[in-house]
RNA sequence: GGAAGGGUCGCAUAGCGGUCUAGUGCGCGGCUUUGGAAAAGCCGUAAAGGAGAAAUCCUUUCGUGGGUUCAAAUCCCACCCCUUCCGCCA
């Protein structure tokens, strides 16, 4: 959410915003209704005030004058019940656009509708050779019986999956080792929900643009990452400037209905309905160069991780049509997948302003006293199944395993 | 799932149709007093929106949403949440 005084104010800005993340949106609309909602609001609130000056006046009368007062009160009452009705269907289409408003897109996030316009600014290590027929992790994983994909299927549906064995522990030795190295950086721990109500889901920008992507019932939704449950941790709350940033770790089963996506990634554990991801989630002050500050260090911090595990790996600025809603820009790290000879998005970093906070009203008290909307910031620190594709291709060995990353050892 | 009680200003509590411009205590801030402090006394003590150059004024907010009424913290309905007890349960 953007406040509507910058969005009047910054039209040019909005507007500009709304083209480069391709955003069905008619912001002269907002910008009417929002006056329109303006008048009749005034309107209102001075018919109010004459309401509640002869409430107090008919209290203190008797007889003819109490009630020619309590009929000038009548009269009024008639016209709110009226302007009231208005506003409310004003206030409506207002509040339906405001969810639409895109954050502005940083300067330095290059123009394109697709990932095909994504900036590569990184890479590290190098791409991985075998002296011998490399394999896929399917093969590898299968022949190992670290999965059983039949059998999830049977149990889940499409895209089910069961890790097994040595991949089992592998994903929880991944999991302890990667919360461990954020715990040292001053990161707090936390298993985070994985159900969560629908005011997260918007507050975080996950609804309404969303609602095929995520699993819901009532009022409720299975999160696509604990970012969602994290930043509804603190929602409606005042924080003190001292206490930030707050800086979190958190792990959580994450679901994702991957509707739209039908065709893409069917085989094997890429793109599953039902996966676990350990995430960095800051909340931070309200000023650019800290939002900056920390998103470059949840980058560095997962680039670390991976260079520990030993995974080439690139990172790239994602373009203004592949930036969400509410963020001002994102880093994709994509991980090297050799049986398919790409890199693949295995964690995303990206900073949002205020736009989160806003919306989940989350606020901080400056040491000048005033009221600020704390600004916010996610990245993965690792995400399995995904991430244990690259870890067995890039480390596959001859005799059909894979060379564990050292760093992992004590930890199976 | 059943039963009862409850959600009021940072915390605790009062209020149960019009004098609520929500009282009181604690906390917090300022001032007086003091060599300094404590204590005491006095004053102040929220957020959002709107008008205004400003002083200031207006509106909204007593869990949320509806309703009754000229008027709702107060009455009615629904929902959410909390506490206690019963049942079920990893």
């Amino acid at each position: 959410m953007l406040d509507i005084k910058f969005i009047r104010q910054n039209s040019e800005l909005v507007r500009e915003a709304i083209r480069k993340k391709y955003i069905d949106l008619d912001l002269n609309r907002l910008l009417d209704v929002d006056e329109k909602r303006l008048e009749l609001l005034k309107e209102i609130e001075g018919l109010r005030a004459k309401q509640n000056k002869l409430a107090g006046e008919i209290a203190g009368l008797k007889g003819e004058e109490r009630d020619a007062k309590i009929g000038e009160s009548k009269n009024i009452k008639k016209n709110l019940q009226e302007k009231e009705g208005e506003y409310k269907k004003i206030e409506e289409e207002f509040n339906g656009l405001m969810l639409k408003v895109p954050n502005i897109p940083d300067p330095s996030v290059p123009e394109g509708k697709d990932e095909s316009f994504n900036q590569e600014i990184r890479k590290w290590g190098e791409k991985p050779t075998f002296d011998f027929p490399a394999k896929d992790y399917l093969n590898i994983m299968e022949q190992n019986g670290w999965l059983d994909l039949e059998r999830g299927v049977k149990v889940s549906g499409f895209r089910g999956y069961f890790l097994k064995g040595k991949a089992a522990l592998l994903s929880m030795a991944i999991w302890k080792f990667v919360v461990d190295e954020l715990v040292k950086k001053g990161f707090e721990p936390v298993l985070a929900p994985s159900l969560a109500r629908k005011e997260n889901f918007v507050g975080t920008g996950w609804l309404p643009s969303g609602e095929k992507e995520i699993y819901q019932m009532d009022d409720m939704g299975l999160v696509g990452t604990s970012e969602v449950s994290m930043m509804g941790y603190h929602k409606d709350e005042i924080l003190k400037e001292e206490e930030l940033p707050k800086k979190y770790v958190a792990f959580s089963p994450c679901f994702r209905k991957e509707a739209g996506a039908y065709g893409k990634d069917t085989k094997g554990i890429l793109r599953v309905h039902e996966f676990y991801k350990v995430e960095q989630v800051i909340l931070c002050k309200a000023d650019h160069q800290e939002s900056v500050k920390w998103h470059e260090e949840l980058t560095k911090n997962a680039e670390e991780l991976n260079q520990k595990l030993g995974l080439h790996y690139r990172a790239v600025i994602c373009s203004t049509g592949e930036t969400g809603l509410g963020q001002v820009k994102k880093y994709d790290i994509e991980t090297w997948i050799p049986s398919e000879n790409k890199y693949r998005e295995t964690h995303s970093s990206s900073y949002f302003h205020d736009f989160q906070t806003r919306r989940l009203n989350i606020r901080y008290r400056a040491k000048d006293g005033e009221l600020y909307f704390a600004h916010s910031l996610n990245n993965t620190a690792i995400a399995t199944p995904r991430i244990l594709i690259a870890i067995i291709e890039q480390r596959q060995q001859k005799d059909g395993t894979f060379k564990l990353p050292e760093i992992l050892e004590k930890y199976l």
